[in-house]
DNA sequence: AATGAAAAGTAATTCCA
DNA sequence: TGGAATTACTTTTCATT
């Protein structure tokens, strides 16, 4: 009993087809699903409408735009703070790339990208200055082996 | 001086506006920077060669593909094991879908993504079941606040 | 929902500056 | 390297099943 599915195997061939490439055309993914080209944009666009497809979009290596520094950042709140008032406070934070409220020691961990490990030390500031936020403990990441990987739907 | 940079402020607009929107015709994006159908297609092609663009895609939501818990797991080593051992054997595991070799009391951080909680411990027992892995401690995502987000270049 | 075919729009190619 | 024009392809729409 999983809550939520909006797609059948159809649709779970056709996200994965277009998250190995965006830009195949509704034809050459028919053909791959067994569907005309009609029925595939038919699909596409009412997935989309549903949300399941959020949009289409290109993959960046991000050393090659010089963000070359990767940091996770543990965050505990003051005792009163709730993470929904924080967490549009580091949305605004252009080097905040994700956001999730955790169970466990921290209230919140982010994953921050800047060109070079110094520059975390003034994101660190930022995020400090946030009212509610308590503290912080920041894991640097090394070497990222693998991200990004394109979607890998069962039954697709 | 910022090392491995391999765009220019007008790369910088088009990936942001092709993060956006990944279909944005060249013809769109070319009227938003200044630029020719024919210059963004040149420069959108040699951007994939050098691997900056790594491929077009979709951005899906989890959710509604029946992806609907997150953890963010730690794995420590055993003494001589390597994370190029094990990475390897991790990117295996469908449910792990993001690797980092991280510094600090662990030596990896995997994100993984599964249908539902109850689903987590059967990753663990293949994750501790890799040679090399001594041990693991789970954070649990409750909720994810933004993730996924388009890219946002300086000077874009 | 899916199909096939026509119409509209877009991209790749070629060549020129 | 960038722009213009041609050719080829893809998306979109619609009538039909």
């Amino acid at each position: 009993m999983q809550a939520n599915i909006q797609t059948d195997a159809i649709d779970a061939k056709i996200l994965t087809a277009l998250g190995e490439d965006g830009r195949r055309s509704y034809a050459e993914v028919g053909a791959d699903v067994g569907l005309s080209t009609a029925a595939v944009h038919e699909r596409v666009k009412k997935m989309l409408e549903r949300g399941v497809i959020r949009r289409f979009s290109i993959s960046v290596d991000p050393h090659t735009v010089g963000l070359n520094f990767t940091a996770f950042v543990a965050i505990r709140n003051d005792g009163g703070a709730h993470c929904r008032d924080i967490a549009p406070r580091l949305r605004e934070l252009p080097s905040v790339q994700e956001l999730h409220s955790v169970a466990g020691e921290y209230d919140l961990l982010a994953k921050v990208r800047t060109p070079h490990a110094r520059d975390l030390e003034a994101v660190l500031l930022q995020i400090k200055a946030i009212p509610g936020v308590a503290r912080t403990t920041s894991t640097v990441v090394l070497n990222t082996e693998f991200e990004d990987q394109p979607l890998r739907l069962p039954g697709a």
